[in-house]
RNA sequence: GGCCCUAUCGUCUAGCCUGGUCUAGGACACCACGCUUUCAAUGUGGGAACACGGGUUCGAAUCCCGUUGGGGCCA
């Protein structure tokens, strides 16, 4: 095959790489795969006041974390001033283009209709008395994303032009001016745009639009980029909503782009990272959760694991940390809120005495729910120490405590679990009392009877 | 203002090309119920949309025209 698909990814390095900016590189890396061809960065960094420090870096970089490897690349247009100069030059020799006050424009014929074909809008038809002529070489020798766009693109024989669709009114620009170099004509499909939750631009202002920031909120690379892909594109033929990247390289269809825009909604992607959360195995979150914890220096704190005094198991810092997070898997949606869910498991709980009380029982009942809970604690030998022998037991002791009525096993589970966490939603006692141990629990225990007038 | 793109639940969307199977399907969110000491997870159920007006047709979410709304580009 000599006709290779290749596309492109051109940003210009303005700032960091925005959701918008993930998904057409996205869409573009898809096709390129799916057909067997190649991937291409290009760096449109023409507009010099415009350049961002560290812009450029933080785009390549972004596309690596989220797998988009690039076949060629980076193409900076500012190392390619010379071809753009010669090419205008061409223009001016055949008469297409000419001088204008230090810059050079392009000659735009003004009858008829230009037409084309967009793969997802279909026929598009544009009167050429809109267009005017324009600026291809600007007078600082810096060509105009006009000119400089379309060369590179002949020249690198991108076959496919995926982009978004603000481009679509100035088509007949780009297509005259294949025109006058002679040149074949890729083909495009215009991407709709996404829109903030007011239907505007998704702009840089709004905040939250950095792909970075998403990872740095403790999104995960899978579900920001798997949410990303749902944007503006569905599977027509089944109801699928979580696809890997490869997944995503046989489903996807260029076809099946929506046309219309489509608004970033924060709160399903907040459910998709949950998925991905809990496809995780424990000690994977831990690792993806460190910088979190770090951060939140609950990693610091010498907690040691209840176990080690047991002997064989000791150190087992990091296995510590997985129990824990596998509690919180289930609950989680962002990294980012591990570390206020989990930090009574490294520091005594701070609560008021009103928090060990369920629906309306009176301080001396709770009180003698809580003695109960800590004889039962000081009652169980060190090996019978784990949830399952402590469920067993204590909802034993529930069951005869209401007379059977198993409804109000909150009388004595409550108090025991805001003892040990201090807070109103937790995973439950037994799994939490695995965790921090015997003595750690029979201590909380009791600072929660002394906390009782 | 001119031109271009676009229009199905609050949101992402299926269906539209090849009109009837659509009393419009799925997902997120929301509500209720089940499980449950709490919060989640999970299961079941519920409310929720074809922008509007004209055509064409026996029949339109689906085809055509217009209006309106939204967005983009240029000025």
């Amino acid at each position: 095959m000599s006709n290779k698909t290749r596309t492109r990814f051109a940003p210009s390095p303005t700032g960091f790489l925005h959701v918008g900016g993930l998904r057409t590189a996205l869409y573009n890396y898809l096709f390129a795969k799916q057909n067997g061809g190649q991937f291409i960065l290009r760096i449109e960094d023409t507009d010099r006041a415009r350049l961002a420090e560290g812009a450029e870096k933080n785009i390549i970089e972004t596309l690596r974390i989220f797998g988009l490897d690039f076949d060629e690349g980076p193409i900076r247009q500012s190392e390619r001033l010379e071809r753009y100069k010669e090419r205008t030059e061409e223009l001016v020799k055949k008469g297409t283009a000419y001088p204008d006050a230090g810059a050079v424009r392009f000659k735009m014929g003004k009858d008829g209709v230009t037409e084309f074909t967009d793969i997802i809008r279909g026929e598009i038809q544009i009167e050429n008395k809109t267009q005017e002529d324009f600026v291809i070489l600007k007078s600082d020798g810096y060509p105009t994303y006009n000119l400089a766009h379309l060369v590179d693109d002949h020249d690198t024989a991108i076959t496919h032009v995926i982009r978004g669709d603000e481009f679509i009114s100035s088509m007949p620009k780009y297509i005259a001016l294949h025109k006058a170099f002679g040149w074949e004509l890729p083909q495009y499909a215009h991407l709709p745009l996404i829109l903030d939750k007011n239907r505007a631009k998704l702009s840089k202002r709004e905040g939250e639009v950095a792909v970075y920031d998403f990872l740095d909120k403790g999104y995960l690379k899978e579900a920001v980029l798997n949410f990303v892909a749902l944007l503006g594109w569905h599977p027509s033929k089944s109801d699928k909503e979580l696809f890997t990247l490869e997944e995503l390289i046989k489903e996807f269809k260029l076809e099946d782009v929506q046309k219309a825009g489509a608004i970033f909604d924060i709160q399903k992607l907040d459910w998709m990272n949950g998925e991905y959360i809990r496809k995780k195995t424990p000690k994977e979150l831990v690792r993806l959760a460190m910088p979190f914890l770090e951060k939140a220096r609950l990693t610091l704190i010498p907690t040691p694991p209840p176990y080690e005094g047991g002997g064989e198991r000791g150190g087992g810092g990091s296995s510590f940390l997985e129990k824990i997070i596998a509690l919180e898997q289930p609950r989680l949606k962002k990294l980012s809120e591990l570390p206020e869910k989990i930090d009574y498991f490294f520091k005594e709980p701070e609560y008021d005495a009103g928090m060990l009380k369920w629906k309306k029982m009176t301080n001396n009942e709770i009180k003698k729910s809580l003695e109960t809970s800590k004889n039962i604690l000081e009652s169980l030998k060190d090996k019978d120490f784990n949830k399952e022998n402590l469920e067993k037991v204590f909802l034993e002791k529930a069951g005869n405590l209401s007379a059977g009525k198993a409804g109000d096993r909150g009388e004595l589970l409550w108090p025991l679990r805001a003892a040990l966490t201090g807070r109103k939603a937790s995973p439950g006692p037994f799994e939490i009392m695995e965790i921090l141990g015997q003595k750690k629990s029979i201590t909380r225990v009791q600072i929660a009877i002394d906390k009782i007038i």
